[in-house]
DNA sequence: TATCCCATGTAACGAGTTACATGATTCT
DNA sequence: AGAATCATGTAACTCGTTACATGGGATA
C-alpha cells in the first residue's frame, strides 16, 4: 500500500500554495504561471492537470464544479484540512544548502508563502538560516575564485564572479528582509 | 532513421564543453560536478554515463581506454571535429527571454564556456544581448512590483523584491564584464 | 580486516515537454 | 466567417533521481 503522504513535487507544492490562498481552477492557475514572475513553474496542461490530479489523490485538495457557459465545466480547487496541515508541514522547513546551489526559486517559493503561517518568529528564522548557509557558500565560492589564476580562462572568470554576485544579492537582501520582518514583530 | 544531429540536453553540453576543453572520463567530470561551482548539474552516475554515451551516440565524442589499476578500465573522451562544430553551434546562440526567466545558469554555462570559441565580438555582442533582456525584465518586474499594494502580503513582496534584487546584480555583472571585455579587445 | 576510493554501469520510477484533441463562446 | 479565449485532457517521449551492483587497489 502506498503512503498517501508521500512527497509532493515543486510544482504540486507550488499549486497548493496558491490554492490555499484562494480556490482556483486548472485554468486561473495556468494563467498565473504565464502572466506573473512565477513564471519559472510550467504553465502547460501537460504539467498542470496531472499535478493538480495528483493532488486530488492525496486528498489535500477537494473539487467543485463551477457551472460555466463554457465546453468544458470548470473544477474549482480549494485545501482541504489535511491539505493545510501537509502545506504547513512543506512551509516549515528550513532552507537547506543543497537548494541554495541548485534552485534557489524553490526557497523564494516557500518564503513568499510564508503570509499562510503568519508567524512572524518563524519567518526571521528562517531567513536567518538562509543568511547563515549563503554566507557559507559565499566563502567556498570566493576560494574557488582566488584559486583561479589572474591570466586564466577570462569568462570563467566573469562567470564565477556573476555567481559571487548574485549570492551576494541574496545575502543584502535576506538582511534587509530581516530588519523589516523584526520591526513588523515589535509593532505587533 | 534519426537525425543525429538532434539536440543534447543541457548536460550533454555542460560536459561536451568540459571534454572539449580538457579530454576527460566519466569519473574526472562527476568529481568536477561535485567539487565546483558547477555544481548545478547532477554528479549522479545515473545521469552522467547515460549522457555521456549519448556523445558517443552522437559522435561528437571519442573513447579511449586508459589502462588504470582498477577494476573497469577507464574511458577517456576527447571532442570529434563534428563535436568541435555541434559545440560552437551551441556556443554562438544568443540568449533568449525564456532562459532569463527559467534558467539563468545556462546562461551562464554557456558564456563561461566562450573561452573555446575565443571571439571577443561575438563575447561582447552575447553580454550586449543579454542587457536588453535584463533590463526589459526589470521593467516588467518594476511593474508587477508597484501594483501589488502596500499593505499587501509581506513575504510575497520581499520575495519579489529579491526577484529584482537578483536581476540587477546581473544587469550591473553585465555592465561590468561588457567594460572588461570591451578593454580586452581594445587592448589585442 | 574493514572501509574508502576508483570507475562504470543498470533498473525502476517520477515528472515535465511537446504536441495534439475537443468544443462552446466571444471578439474582430 | 475566422480567430482567439475558455477549459480540460491524453500520449509519446526525454531526462534525471534513487538505489543498487561490481570488484580491485589503497588506507587505517
Amino acid at each position: 500500500m502506498k503512503d498517501h503522504t508521500a512527497e509532493l513535487s515543486q510544482l504540486g507544492y507550488a499549486l497548493l500554495g496558491l490554492i490555499a490562498m484562494k480556490p482556483s481552477t486548472g485554468y486561473e492557475l495556468r494563467k498565473i504561471f504565464e502572466t506573473t514572475p512565477m513564471g519559472s513553474y510550467s504553465s502547460s496542461p501537460g504539467a498542470i492537470y496531472p499535478a493538480l490530479r495528483k493532488l486530488q489523490a492525496a486528498k489535500v485538495v477537494r473539487t467543485r464544479e463551477i457551472v460555466g457557459k463554457t465546453a468544458r465545466t470548470a473544477q474549482q480547487m480549494s485545501i482541504t484540512p489535511s491539505g493545510q496541515r501537509t502545506l504547513e508541514t512543506w512551509l516549515r522547513r528550513l532552507p537547506m544548502s543543497d537548494d541554495v546551489e541548485r534552485d534557489m526559486n524553490a526557497i523564494l517559493l516557500r518564503f513568499s508563502y510564508l503570509d499562510i503561517l503568519n508567524d512572524l518568529d518563524f519567518s526571521i528564522q528562517f531567513v536567518e538560516h538562509l543568511e547563515t548557509i549563503l554566507i557559507d557558500r559565499l566563502r567556498f565560492v570566493r576560494e574557488i575564485q582566488q584559486g583561479i589564476l589572474r591570466n586564466g580562462p577570462v569568462h570563467g572568470r566573469l562567470a564565477l564572479a556573476c555567481g559571487v554576485d548574485v549570492l551576494e544579492a541574496h545575502l543584502e537582501w535576506s538582511r534587509i528582509s530581516l530588519r523589516q520582518l523584526s520591526r513588523m514583530r515589535e509593532a505587533k
